[in-house]
DNA sequence: GCTCGACTGACACAACTGTTTCAGTAGCGG
DNA sequence: CCGCTACTGAAACAGTTGTGTCAGTCGAGC
């Protein structure tokens, strides 16, 4: 039996090569206004053949959605622990997020996951669907497991989790606008301080 | 002469009225995949009639961010200050905003403006050009005259400005995305709790 | 009554959309 | 050499897009 039976496609090596390659088109002109004529002249293909390998056009856009969130997933995984396996503590994980956030060289990728994000709460049905709910689950995921297990199971745990979520996607949702990464992570810094002062860990009423 | 000769276009009564009935239609289909002939059809007019009222399809989508701005507009008018005209400070601020937010009868609007804010990121030229450094604009002014003066002015001021911002953009886009407003709420409560504790004008260390 | 400006309907135009049909070609196991 | 699978090119399909053209209606002021 071939490896895997149960997924939909396996992915043909050249699938995963235009995929690839249309990633990089979209990460450079979005994914709002994207033709299949005018994405596979840049990439060196046809129409027929994106056609061939991704049934639609929401197919397309699914894999690249898909794409998008293995970079996102790919970093959050380097986030999680620490190298002796243990909890890095909510704080220390919002810092590592907020430096990869506030890299100029993951702009486009943050655009994109702008665009999905906002497309995904316009148009629940087609290919976007689900993408924003599914990224907050992931994030509230990873930070969870950032959190020492005390604190991850209680309820004030969990508002920490969330809160620290929204000052992530605020802070750059802002810095995406207007560039301004100094007063952006200036204030990013100011709320780290804030959680380290009522950190639950530390804070023993 | 007439009252204004320096705008581009005064706006005749037809065309505050189509403009009404677009943004109605808008709110509900988002911005993202609008197109003429259905608009025109489902507000009773022609796509003859929007292109003369409004020149392009461009001129359309720029009068109709900018009546959506107008709504933002008015909310954070109602923020500002209080009724003997003191500035109410920046946390009570963020309650009332938090409170208009995460109304459920301004999702429509608020998912219009996620779109809006995401595609003007993309595509910086054409009729989005903008939108998004301008919101970011028109919210810190607006929590800056909330904050008492001293406050307002210091360096400390604009990093709890933006902060600020930062949490009510990052929870607006997580409730959006899921519509959990009894987590996110409870976050944002928290993020007051820990703003309060760091209130400059009762911290005097 | 006439004219002028605001507004509108019907239709055509070229460009572009996703998708399909038909006809291949290249490589590879038998 | 055969047949099979993976992939590709050219062209066409029907539908939609924004926009332009020409003509027309209607109401107000002279």
């Amino acid at each position: 039996m071939p490896p895997e039976t149960t997924t939909p496609a396996a992915p043909s090596a050249r699938q995963t090569e235009l995929l690839e390659a249309a990633y990089r088109y979209v990460l450079d002109h979005g994914l709002a206004d994207l033709s299949l004529r005018p994405l596979a002249a840049a990439i060196g293909s046809s129409p027929r053949v994106l056609m061939f390998l991704f049934d639609n056009k929401d197919g397309l856009v699914r894999a690249l959605l898909a794409r998008a969130r293995t970079d996102e997933l790919t970093m959050l995984d380097q986030v999680g622990q620490a190298s002796d396996g243990a909890a890095i503590g909510l704080v220390p994980a919002l810092e590592r997020v907020w430096a990869w956030l506030a890299a100029a060289e993951h702009r486009q990728l943050l655009q994109l996951w702008a665009e999905a994000y906002a497309r995904s709460l316009v148009e629940p049905n087609g290919a976007w669907a689900g993408f924003a709910s599914t990224t907050v689950d992931d994030w509230l995921t990873v930070l969870a497991t950032c959190q020492p297990s005390a604190e991850r199971d209680s309820a004030e745990g969990a508002v920490r989790r969330t809160l620290a979520l929204a000052v992530l996607r605020g802070a750059l949702l802002d810095v995406l606008a207007t560039g301004d990464e100094a007063r952006v992570t200036a204030a990013v810094r100011h709320q780290l301080a804030l959680l380290r002062h009522s950190d639950p860990s530390t804070t023993r009423p």
